[in-house]
DNA sequence: AACAATGTTCAGTC
DNA sequence: GGACTGAACATTGT
């Protein structure tokens, strides 16, 4: 689930845990804590609270303060391949989300990788079935490009073309631009009309626009939806699909390290 | 059983 | 040394 577009509703959902007092941690998951021992992050924010949330791209953190008001550990958040984040009420109620409705796929307790428990009854979990999510105390950002949202045509134009890699594997080094993922790298594409193999330096300028113009449309697309796989690209990337705009079957390779589709009559050089 | 999975990182190569 | 590539990572679902 988590590209730029599920980040940002996690951040909102974190968000709702801001000010609420810390009475116990559970880190014990030392994969996913990483570096930190066990008990490090609980010693370290115990007593305290969460006083702020930010986001770059699909890394979230969080300001805190100690029990004695002093400025904590930043408590960085990243949900890996399928993680997701869950804060609940004291009653134990899940909040935030938007939706509602009971998710009633099955969940079991070990999925749970992070727990902080509040002192008001409720608490903060990372739910991560796959193990790749990752919570950290002062996350290095300095490898993040910048937000790959609002970002100015100029700059994304420089930063995309200046390798010579393929067009799809700029799209998602995160060190380029921050947030974009596998599903919305294709997605875009589609959309830009560019082969996911290109050489990012031998875009032209027109071709390098429209690449961001698709990007912008994309991300507001599935913010507004819901999800990165609400785009309508999405739906046809599989064995037998068909492009919803010419009707040729998709074609399927491997681009940038990651499966790649793409419509072969009309993304190409 | 074998393979893919909406991500990151590390070892190896040019 | 930088840029780039592919495998590895842990685990689940098909």
């Amino acid at each position: 689930m988590p590209e730029l577009p599920e980040v940002e509703n996690a951040r909102q959902v974190l968000a709702l845990a801001v000010g609420r007092e810390i009475a116990s941690i559970d880190d014990r998951d030392e994969w996913l804590c990483r570096p930190h021992r066990a008990g490090d992050i609980a010693t370290a924010l115990k007593g305290g609270r969460l006083t702020a949330t930010h986001r770059r791209g699909k890394t979230m953190w969080c300001d805190t303060e100690t029990s004695d008001g002093d400025e904590g550990p930043a408590l960085g958040v990243h949900l890996g391949m399928g993680g997701r984040i869950v804060v609940t009420d004291p009653d134990g109620d899940r909040i935030g989300g938007g939706t509602k409705r009971p998710d009633r796929r099955p969940r079991k307790a070990e999925w749970d990788r992070f727990t902080i428990d509040f002192t008001d009854g409720g608490q903060f979990r990372l739910f991560d079935k796959r193990r790749l999510g990752r919570i950290r105390l002062d996350p290095d950002l300095s490898d993040l490009g910048p937000d790959a949202e609002n970002m100015k045509p100029a700059e994304f134009r420089d930063r995309i073309s200046r390798g010579r890699s393929a067009v799809k594997a700029r799209l998602l080094d995160q060190s380029v631009l921050a947030g974009v993922g596998n599903l919305l790298a294709d997605q875009t594409l589609w959309q830009a009309r560019i082969d996911p193999s290109a050489r990012a330096n031998e875009l032209t300028r027109t071709e390098l626009d429209r690449l961001h113009r698709n990007l912008n449309r994309a991300l507001a697309d599935a913010v507004e939806n819901g999800g990165v796989h609400t785009g309508n690209f999405i739906e046809h990337r599989h064995t037998g699909g068909h492009c919803p705009r010419c009707g040729t079957e998709v074609e399927r390779g491997k681009v940038g390290g990651r499966t790649t589709w793409w419509c072969p009559k009309e993304q190409h050089a």
